[in-house]
DNA sequence: GTTAAATATGGCGTATACGAAAAACTAGAT
DNA sequence: ATCTAGTTTTTCGTATACGCCATATTTAAC
């Protein structure tokens, strides 16, 4: 039917399904700003859909919360105030710690070779590129997945993965250069690690939830910065 | 347009949200049973609407985790599995734990005397019913949901209200007697609310973690029982 | 008699068109 | 310049149609 959406990789599964993932993919590449329209027929048009599906797609993002729709109105791509900036790293402590410590109540011997070379990894990364863009590269992202996922929740690692991570990356969108904490962070993360393959619930917990509060410490620092230049 | 939906109290707003609200009352009061069959033709019927709003409240319901929708086959009320009830524990304790603490941190006098009136309150309905249906009447409800707001965290009472406690009441809807822990719970709700007021957050999110573990091991003591009975 | 394949049916997913309602924009008047 | 009124755009709801998938039934084969 479509050819837009065909071309890429994924070719089967629901329509609605395939434009989401267009569209956040289109919002999270910077392709679309914060803030900006996005009008059912254009979309339409532009994958070559019916208006049902981008309506199915809208509202599969508007539960994620990447785009806020005003009703009789339209969607838009939303824009994260420092606010909700906050409310949505304070889940993100509470659940990362949480994961973490069962995490730790469940490790067994492959989750501590896992994070051995992932690690490992993350550490070669951060030599060749000193500046540390560790942060939203990869790497970062890496470890909290793994970690998510070794907790064996899925509605932890569902609410991490679909809409707390993709609020975050938007959030990022906005102030441009994030510089990473590299070397802090690896450090932090190898801590953690330990507390983990040590099956230690309460440290790990502990130590996962800092670990976020000083990266919204220096998110936050960012944010006052990239302050002034608002409309 | 329809009448069957503007003869509630509430007639106005998108026809999908008051769908979805309407269906969401049939299921959580037991008029439809987990695993009951949603049929996108039979519900437009009853409610004299389009087969439009009913996706689209469907869709909504399914987001919150009370309806369950297999692609080509159709949607059915959702059954919750051991597992299931397990994880969204887990998610209870990390949050409702994360909100106790939250609201410790930003207690004011107005909090104290706000648990104060409600536990009082709440004494009264167990001297009056000693058999303490206590957990799932208005008491219970309250006294989360009031922490959950003295939190001020958006993020987390909209997970709360919208997917946790509704699939929570899911849950219970196939475990009928469920003896509520009346006395005991009321004294933990105590000690919460004092170390909130206190404005203690580590204390107060150790407590209402604890409290919400106690009721999980009731609950899962209750799940072992009735376990028998399946089909 | 049991299993497996082929068919039949019901429901979902999508496309299209039209009317209604609401919001946003524009132009005019004070 | 600001407020108001009318126009326009966009969404929302309805109606209808059709292809496709999934399940159930029937039929055939072993």
């Amino acid at each position: 039917m479509s050819e837009l959406l065909t071309k890429g990789t994924e070719s089967k599964g629901q329509v609605s399904d395939r434009l989401a993932d267009a569209i956040r993919d289109d919002i999270l590449s910077g392709r679309l700003g914060p803030g900006e329209r996005l009008g059912e027929v254009s979309l339409a048009e532009r994958f070559e859909v019916s208006r049902g599906p981008v309506r199915a797609a809208l509202s599969l993002l508007s539960e994620c919360g990447i785009v806020t729709i005003v009703p009789n109105s339209g969607a838009r791509v939303r824009l994260i105030s420092r606010e909700d900036a906050r409310a949505l790293y304070e889940m993100r402590v509470a659940l990362e710690g949480e994961a973490a410590g069962l995490a730790a109540s469940r490790a067994d011997q492959a989750s501590a070779q896992t994070f051995r070379m992932l690690l490992e990894q993350h550490a070669e990364d951060i030599a060749s590129h000193p500046e540390g863009a560790y942060l939203q590269g990869s790497g970062d992202k890496d470890f909290h997945m793994v970690t998510a996922q070794m907790a064996g929740n899925p509605i932890i690692l569902r609410y991490l993965t679909r809409e707390l991570y993709p609020q975050l990356a938007l959030l990022r969108m906005k102030h441009r250069n994030v510089v990473g904490r590299g070397a802090k962070a690896l450090h932090e993360h190898k801590r953690i690690a330990a507390a983990i393959s040590d099956g230690d619930p309460e440290v790990a917990r502990l130590l996962m939830r800092r670990h976020i509060l000083n990266s919204w410490a220096a998110l936050e620092a960012q944010l006052s910065e990239t302050e002034e230049d608002a409309e």
